[in-house]
DNA sequence: AATCGAGCCAACCGCGGTTCC
DNA sequence: TGGAACCGCGGTTGGCTCGAT
């Protein structure tokens, strides 16, 4: 069946609205409801499609509309809920007094999803990412290492530490998955006791070659975010990343080595974009040429640990 | 001053679900 | 009960703005 057009495509007015016609219809609907927005149109003289009044009403004349910049909150908020709903923007609307779901779906198209993007978060999962985009990384760190002026808003807002935190993280997963992949398990206990210095790392190595690991191992967010200015907290309570994994009452993370941050590659939607896989990286030599490019020695404090880490592994 | 490109957002399109007759 | 009409949603588009060159 094919369905019949709302309205006579030719002769109805398409394009931005007009403040007479938004007078019209305002003034129509508070004085009579909308009822059929099919009818509404002919009703109050509009040379419009229905349809165009529906969206022009509820995503821009209704009163209740708020206006003006998201706050820190409502931005919390909105990655709270899309990592519970997903692309639901009208569920995530009706938690957002005053916001429309058009203006949501902007907003996190725009601004949101950029924002994960660069720290390295799937705003698809709501995950870390694995396939990491460290020429980007690169370009971020040498940009601001230059005093470059950054023009993107979200490059100028990431100060060098963070740049830094970020870049440790990341090596963090190259060297978690390298290592899962190698012929590294004869070496885990010198290794483990590198990455004794983390409790975050030797958690995951830990998941990784012992899946028998007990699963009562809980290690607190002050242990976990050793080594991390950015913590994982942040990323997973503040961003709202829904994982099951508790957040208490404190304030601090708590979550066992069974339910360790996953790796994660990023969702096809995201694989779209012109991202480096792992295997880039998968070998020792790239990986600790990325880490010189990123001029991590200057960055990161002494007790991060990586390049012992890369002169064992070498 | 002109041109170009990126970012932004209002508006449109098409589809699926619901309601009505 | 089934088909037509309607509504609402999510994805996409197009035009405007603004900064860089």
């Amino acid at each position: 069946m094919v369905r019949a057009p709302c309205c006579d495509e030719a002769t109805v007015k398409k394009g931005p609205w007009t403040t007479e016609e938004d007078e019209i219809l305002k003034e129509y609907i508070e004085k009579h409801g909308p009822g059929n927005w099919r009818n509404l149109p002919t009703k109050a003289g509009l040379n419009r499609c229905g349809k165009s009044c529906r969206l022009r009403w509820t995503n821009y004349l209704r009163p209740d509309i708020k206006r003006g910049k998201f706050t820190d909150d409502e931005e919390r908020l909105i990655i709270h809920l899309h990592s519970l709903h997903g692309n639901k923007w009208s569920m995530i609307a009706t938690k957002l007094a005053g916001r429309t779901d058009n203006e949501i779906k902007n907003y996190w198209n725009t601004h949101i999803r950029k924002k994960l993007l660069m720290m390295g978060i799937d705003p698809v999962t709501h995950r870390q990412r694995t396939d990491l985009d460290l020429p980007n990384l690169i370009t971020v760190t040498n940009g601001l290492n230059l005093g470059n002026n950054i023009t993107n808003p979200f490059e100028s807002a990431l100060r060098l530490q963070d740049v830094a935190n970020l870049a440790k993280m990341q090596l963090n997963n190259v060297l978690l998955q390298a290592i899962s992949q190698g012929p590294l398990l004869a070496n885990f206990d010198s290794l483990s006791s590198i990455l004794g210095i983390n409790a975050l790392q030797t958690g995951l190595v830990s998941s990784i070659f012992q899946p028998n690991f007990s699963n009562s191992n809980v290690f607190s967010s002050n242990t976990l975010n050793q080594g991390f200015d950015v913590s994982y907290e942040d990323q997973i309570c503040n961003l709202g990343s829904d994982r099951n994994i508790p957040c208490s009452t404190d304030g601090s993370l708590v979550f066992n080595t069974s339910e360790a941050p996953p790796l994660v590659a990023a969702s096809p939607e995201e694989m779209a974009q012109p991202t480096v896989s792992l295997s880039t990286y998968s070998n020792l030599s790239n990986l600790s040429e990325a880490s010189e490019q990123l001029n991590l020695s200057d960055l990161v404090d002494e007790n991060f640990g990586w390049k012992d880490i890369l002169d064992q592994l070498s």
